[in-house]
DNA sequence: AAATTAGGTTTATTTTATAAACTACTTTAT
DNA sequence: ATAAAGTAGTTTATAAAATAAACCTAATTT
């Protein structure tokens, strides 16, 4: 009945970034720092394993002369969120 | 739009917990252990911290012979379960 | 009576999250 | 031209949390 949930998505964080890239085709690091009100060293770190999962894919490119990290969320990290949210919702009752 | 979590309720274990106790009256922590699958060590500190923020009881008595560790969830702790699950749906877009 | 099981708690270890410090520039002010 | 401040991050250190291992007390089984 109470299925384990994947550890990668059940962190406050981590699950704000895939909340946030699930509905958009791509954010910028800065968005997101915005968004989830993260550090930068935070974010940077919880991006950084998102993406050694395979759950995001994240390109590094420059906008005019300043450094911009680009974030997009994959095939395998939808469905893994999906499955988070469908395991979830054994715990809540919904 | 992404409100805070409860820490003490994003935690699988401790979510778990809740989620048993929340439909019944009260459980033993054999009960719970079993459900849960959690070592007793694990279970044992867990309740714990549930008890001290008030989310749930804790009454220990004898079975017969043995000691015997009941648990129930509290106004408290149902108040907080269900904004916990509120918040959440933030993130799962429910 | 020795070994095993039941029902836990306490303490130690590992993992995870977070924050602080640092890098590498760019822009603005002096 | 240079120093100060800001941007966009990464790396490393620290704090907090989860988990596991060890332990305790008593009951039951062999």
């Amino acid at each position: 009945m109470l299925k384990k949930l994947d550890p990668l998505l059940h962190s406050e964080l981590r699950l704000a970034i895939m909340s946030l890239l699930i509905s958009v085709e791509k954010s910028e690091f800065t968005y997101l720092k915005e968004k989830t009100e993260a550090t930068a060293g935070n974010l940077s770190v919880q991006l950084s394993k998102l993406e050694e999962a395979g759950y995001l894919k994240i390109e590094k490119a420059f906008k005019g002369k300043m450094p911009q990290t680009t974030c997009s969320i994959t095939k395998k990290g939808r469905d893994a969120f999906e499955q988070y949210v469908e395991d979830l919702k054994g715990y809540l009752k919904l």
